[in-house]
This record gives structure tokens, sequence and C-alpha cells, in this order.
DNA sequence: CGAGTGGTTGAAGAGTGTCAAACAGTGTGG
DNA sequence: CCACACTGTTTGACACTCTTCAACCACTCG
């Protein structure tokens, strides 16, 4: 298979291309490439001039900050369909944060800014396609705010569980965590130490954990215990669990 | 002076409409009316359909989410010539947090969104204007999100200080806190004792206060007290004050 | 004057970060 | 096969910051 037609048949997977017109997928395309980066490497880092941006075709990804001793902030988890960087395009010219690899095989779709921001000018579509995608991130920014400030870290913890698990259906079941323990604190905005011991006290919640296996035996339950506290309306969080007879309506 | 051409003398001075065709103007404007809030107004509602879209002309207003139990979260401070709800209009449809007024006399200019999307359908320099806000606000959320991790409550209250103070030139001033400090703590996810306290604490800062009244005796030194711990790169954040040659080396 | 609001201060306790040691899993090389 | 190093994680002890709750103060307004 060439590459051209490698390209296409991997992006009909993704929000980003849906609906878009073909004419826009094909200028798109003439500068777009996939590259695959090992585990901890930097996809680009912050300051620098941004030239390209990224859909993550596969792996994860850390954005984050970092101050001149090392401390990090902002961190925040990206995965397949995520995007990174288009918001550097429209408003700044150099990536405000750096990211890097967090887990094996990753894969991008790198695609030239000034080909974004050339084809945008001339297509509603592709326009109001970036506007969706820039509000969505916004809503998730918000989202895992709110989850900062849910409590103490055991309901922070709960809170990402039941966000990483919110593809899976029924009544729990065991998760493995896609990234390192070090890295969901990071995220968490917490100690390593105070991870560790915020899962041992989901115990009580029926939250049992082996290495990065965790099993939540009833969701609804862990959501009882966090989603309570988050400020986040009915039916912009995937992770909330409550029962249906709980809440209005969702959807 | 009628309804028409106070409008117009008001947006002027307002970057969203700078470098907009008139055409685009004109047909915003069809649908836009200023209006008045008094204090502790609520603009709209978490929850709500998202039928408008805001620009604020004076005052300040506090977007934030609430629980189910009343506590605030994600508190973000607005005024003059920031942008309230556009994320909604090309994501969601229903506002993702409420915005309430805590100074008097707030003038909103409000927007029909309908309006707005439809106008960005078919004007690509209105469609790029909304690209680089949503861009902004995204980097405006990172900013924020890196007081939040300063470390101690005087380092993030040094921030808000100095980017509060951004307007102001020369080493040092006295500057009004435009909302009570209440408000501020909200802000900076601390408890109002600890940011009196923290205030205090600053003295040692030669920082001062009476009332609202702060008085910042010297922005460079405070800002090498917090700035020296943020993660955002040179040239993002208004707030900082350290002189250039100072920044590369550090602990 | 009393009531109401915004802000400060004090004492006590909970929750986290820090530091350090210990442990488990993996890969390497003899 | 074991010894060893290396990394990721857990656990314990301790210090410290922040929240909580309370009383109190300063100021405004009827």
């Amino acid at each position: 298979m060439n590459d051209e037609s490698h390209l296409r048949s991997i992006i009909g997977d993704f929000s980003f291309f849906k609906n878009l017109p073909d004419t826009d997928i094909d200028f798109l395309l003439t500068s777009a490439v996939i590259r695959k980066y090992s585990k901890r490497a930097f996809v680009f880092t912050q300051g620098n001039p941004a030239h390209y941006f990224f859909i993550i075709i596969s792996g994860w990804v850390k954005a984050h900050n970092m101050n001149a001793k090392g401390d990090q902030s902002a961190v925040h988890l990206l995965t397949k369909g995520d995007v990174l960087g288009v918001d550097t395009i429209f408003d700044r010219g150099s990536y405000l944060s750096s990211a890097e690899t967090v887990s094996d095989e990753c894969q991008m779709l790198e695609i030239f800014s000034e080909t974004l921001k050339e084809q945008a000018r001339i297509s509603p579509e592709l326009a109001e396609k970036l506007l969706g995608l820039l509000s969505h991130k916004i809503k998730e920014m918000q989202v895992s705010d709110a989850c900062s400030v849910l409590g103490d870290s055991s309901r922070r913890l709960a809170c990402l569980l039941l966000r990483l698990s919110s593809w899976m259906v029924g009544k729990g079941g065991t998760l493995k965590l896609p990234y390192e323990k070090s890295i969901a604190a990071l995220q968490l905005g917490m100690d390593q130490a105070t991870l560790s011991r915020a899962l041992t006290s989901l115990s009580d919640l029926s939250v049992t954990s082996k290495c990065r296996e965790i099993t939540i035996n009833n969701f609804s339950r862990l959501s009882e215990y966090c989603c309570v506290h988050c400020p986040i309306p009915e039916g912009h969080c995937a992770g909330r669990r409550i029962p249906s007879e709980k809440r209005p309506q969702e959807n």
C-alpha cells in the first residue's frame, strides 16, 4: 500500500475528517505525513515556533508546561483522535506547552499549519470544523479543571478512573491504565505517593488494583462517591455514571 | 444619540470588531443589544440553552461552575473586551458554566448566536477572528491553570496581583482590586482566610494593602518571587515583570 | 443604635508533600 | 541459575500548608 492510500485508509476513522469536503481533505493531505515516536519522545517543545499541528493516530501523549526547575503543570493526556497544536495556529505561532509521548508506538498525523490556515480561509466547512474543535477543547479543559477541585485525592482519582472507563459498558469491569501511575499523578496534580494511597483507600468502594490493571466493581457506586461533588452540568462529562432515575435525563 | 449610532461608537474600542469587514459588523449588529446588569446578577446559568454570546463592555463578570452543594469551581474573571459564551455556539448549544456579575454597572453587548454562526459560514474574516478568539481563550485558561500550581498561596496571590497590574508602568504602584477579596480567593482556589494571610505575608516583598487598595512597591521583585516557578514560557503572560536578561538561570 | 456585609485573626485538625527506605518486575551479563 | 542494576511503585514518619470554624473588627446603611 502506498503512502497516499495508507493515509486515506487511516483517516476514515477520525472525527476530524468527518463531513469535510473531499477538496479540503485532499488539500490538507498534500502536506501531511505520519510519524512514529517511541516512548518519552518530545513531539514539540514549549516556546518553539509552531509549524505543524498533530492528530494522534495511536498512543498517549502528555501535554504539559515545565518551569525552570523542571516542575510540571497543566498536564493533559491525549490519545487517538485528539488533536495537538491547533490553538497555536490562530493565536500565537509558538507552542505554549510541550508534548511528550508516554506510551510505546505513538503515531501522529502531522499537517503543516500554513496549509490548514490557508484552507480554512476558503472553506467554511473546515473553518466550522476547527471552531467546533477548539470549543470542544475548551470544554475538556473545563471538565478537567472541575476534577481538580473535587475535594480530596481519592475523589479526584475516582473521577479520572470513571473518565478513563467511560467506554466500558455494564456494571463494572477491569481497566488497564494506559500510562504509568506517576503520569496519572501528574495529571491529577498530586504526588505519586498520594495517588498510591488514594488508590488503596478506594478499596472501600470495591476498586482493586494489580499493577496497572484496575478493577472497578461498581461504576455507579464510584460515581456517586465523586460526581456528586462535581460542578459540571449533566451530560457534559462522559465519566458520570449516576443511574438515570437519579438525574433528569441523558440525551 | 439613537441606539444604532450609540452601538457603533462603543464597538470601535473592541478588538473583537477590529479588522472585521463592515458587512460582518452590520449583520452582527442587526441582532445586537446592550444590556445593563447590577451587581450579583446572573448573565446566564449553566445547563441552559445558549442563544446569545456576550462581549463585556464594562464591569467584571465571574464565570464559574457550581455543584449540587453550592461549591464553586473553575472560576474565571472577565472584564471589558472579554467574551462570554462563544465556545458554546460551535460545540454544545448549552452553557457549560454560569456567569455572574461581581461589580456594579456591568454592561454587555449581546449578540444572537445563530446570527454569528450564520455569518461565520459566509465570512472567512469572521471565522478567522473567532478561531483566534477561541485560541486565545485556551491560552488564557492555560495561564490561569499555571498560576494554580505555583506553589503556596502567597505565590498564587502574587501571580494574580502581577496579572491585574500588567497595564501599569514603572517600578511599582497602587492597584484597586476590581472585585471583592472573597471573589479573588475563589479565583485562586483558596479560602478567603488563606488569601488574607497570604496578603499579609507579602509585606515581606513590600506589598501593602488598605481595603481594596493594594500597593506593590517593586513589580520585578514580586515577579522574581513567583514567576520563577511559573511554567508558562516567555512572552505569554502579561503579568511577568522579570527583566529579560535575568531569566535563563535559576536555582 | 443594631443589622448586615466584608474582612481579619486565632486555634485545631485534616490532607498532602517530602524524604527515605523497601519492594516488585524486568532485563542484562557472568 | 544467580547477582545486579534499573525502573516503577508502595509504605512509613514527619512537617507543613491549608481548611474549617469561630470570634472579632471595620465600615455602611437604615
